[in-house]
DNA sequence: GCTGGCACTCGGTAGGATCGATTGCCAACG
DNA sequence: CGTTGGCAATCGATCCTACCGAGTGCCAGC
């Protein structure tokens, strides 16, 4: 698409862009590695470049800044790279020692990759539905309410308050708990939302009731979303006006899921300006990694910043995180 | 402390300067009720006011802004007013309606104080170890990974991931779980960390790892924070550094706790700039009102905004949000 | 096709004038 | 003696102008 001369004139402009945030000019360029050419020469590829939409000039007499499909370019060029030593270490003692609860651990996830990368970091956990119920019991809170507690193969946990319009006893509780646990488990928890009942009347009042709060919650199949690093992302921009459109989308956890995932379906592992397909993140750019356990893509991992991010960086933590994290979650 | 003028005239300072966030001259004061004197006599008192160290001047010919003090003044002084009629509306029928989850409960209270305010909100919810275990299990996750898993009396869930050195079977979990059923129901989590025990040796081994697990965590014990509404925070500042450093506050959770917890015992319901004790937040405030359920102070509830707050509107919006939330736990 | 040279463009900075809001002070008034 | 109207002084904000310099586009020559 670009020739060999272009291309490496497109890269350094990028790569002293995202470092000095500065339009560059063509004296900055005829240092760079491949370019071995005068400034003037420069300057003419610069103007074919930015005919052809790579660059754009902010003003006449100013140096050129990477359009987004020049981002494009340069991050579809770019050879996947491997973490820097120090930091593959880190990602390496962080999972060795990460223990605990899953969430606390998808946490500690975001942390590390805001860590790894100063920008905003994002990780999706694998929805709790998609394990197979271990243990599922009611708990009565009240006489009337009741806790349903359903521990997921994953370790996580899903609960639900149910209100039963009558008042119960923990007899009926407990046997309503037998006929959930000698149906339910080994299964998903929607599964049990069509399936389980029972013969005897008191006992099926109950388990109607759950089966509608099962069903129910289906609908909003809610992934955990776990977001850090926002003061970092605020950082990375000048104008109050776009830090504040970036939190809006970030506190929208539904938001911030449908994003990502509509990124990873796409094939993509970069999402830059426009390609998030959100106006408030036009001058951001994402860079996301899907994670597997046991083969199946169960959650994302992901990184927020300026269109002006460090790729080569943010793509390399990225993967070996989500690669990392994956592998974590395999092992139970 | 201050004559009905003085009084008046920083009461006029102040609530105008919150509104318009520009320095406030003595022909603007005038007209303010409680003030029917010239604007000369009100530039004496002004000056006065200055002396006094409840008016500062960004510059000798500026108007005047309110200083933490004048601030101070103006929240001791004010009546706490009651919230508007369609405000409080919106808050019963938020409670009428709240339902499920715990945390989703308190998560939503957070947008519905950001909604009433236009603030950054905090909740902290109430210390899943203050309630009663209602039912305690071991479910096995892997051969040699259990989890540990509590319900107590306010509908929370506590669970730990414990790592047993050695393989254990169901019925082995079974048991231990029977014991700590038997001797844990009805008692604070953290009483079991010492309590409880068998006589059987097998299940000895499972149940000091239980102890070990209760007492490690019992260090840290978490109270669950809710944040929201960082964007309209961000909002409220033009500097960028200033958005980012409170940003890097409400990051972190910690911090925001003792925060809080501080401010409610020095009983304050306000902090103001430096009255918050971190250096961050110099240019916010903080509203905060404790919640009880069954007659005791379980958590609190707040907003975070500039230091030009709408304070009788926090003030009010946080007070009722406090009390209908403590009520609505106290019903189970 | 590449290069050095050159006129040109235009944002950014500095200096200077002007404007207007606001002050402090003072003399006068009731 | 507190209050008031008047008034000169202050100083940020705004606007204008000049100027500088980084950078460009173009062209003639190699």
């Amino acid at each position: 698409m670009l020739d060999e001369r272009k291309a490496s004139i497109l890269r350094a402009v990028v790569e002293e862009y995202i470092q000095t945030a500065q339009p560059v000019g063509s004296g900055h360029v005829v240092n760079a590695p491949g370019v071995s050419v005068s400034s003037a020469t420069v300057r003419n590829e610069m103007a074919a470049l930015e005919t052809e939409g790579f660059l754009a000039q902010p003003h006449t007499s100013a140096g050129r800044i990477p359009t987004e499909k020049g981002y494009r370019y340069f991050v579809d060029a770019l050879a996947r790279p491997s973490l820097d030593r120090s930091s593959a270490q880190q990602v390496r003692a962080f999972f060795d020692r990460a223990h605990g609860e899953i969430e606390q651990m998808l946490a500690d996830t975001t942390r590390l990759l805001t860590g790894l990368t100063d920008y905003a970091a994002v990780v999706i956990g694998p929805p709790h539905e998609a394990g197979k119920v271990r243990s599922i019991q009611l708990v009565g809170l009240t006489s009337r309410v009741v806790l349903l507690v359903a521990v997921m193969g994953n370790g996580g946990v899903e609960k639900r308050t149910i209100d039963l319009a009558e008042d119960v006893d923990d007899a009926l509780l407990l046997r309503a708990t037998t006929h959930l646990s000698d149906q339910g488990i080994g299964h998903p928890l929607a599964w049990l939302a069509t399936v389980v009942s029972s013969g005897e009347a008191t006992v099926e009042v109950v388990l109607s009731r759950v089966r509608a709060v099962l069903a129910a919650a289906d609908e909003d199949d809610a992934e955990q979303v776990f977001v850090n690093g926002a003061s970092r992302m605020a950082a990375s921009f000048e104008a109050v006006e776009t830090v504040r459109s970036v939190l809006t989308i970030l506190e929208q956890q539904l938001v911030v899921v449908s994003l990502l995932r509509d990124v990873v379906d796409r094939g993509l592992d970069v999402a830059i300006g426009s390609e998030t397909g959100m106006q408030p993140l036009a001058d951001c750019a994402l860079v996301v990694a899907p994670y597997t356990v046991d083969g199946e893509r169960v959650g994302t991992v992901g990184v927020i910043g300026p269109t002006r991010m460090n790729y080569p960086q943010a793509l390399a933590a990225v993967a070996v995180v989500g690669q990392r994290l994956g592998l974590r979650l395999s092992e139970g």
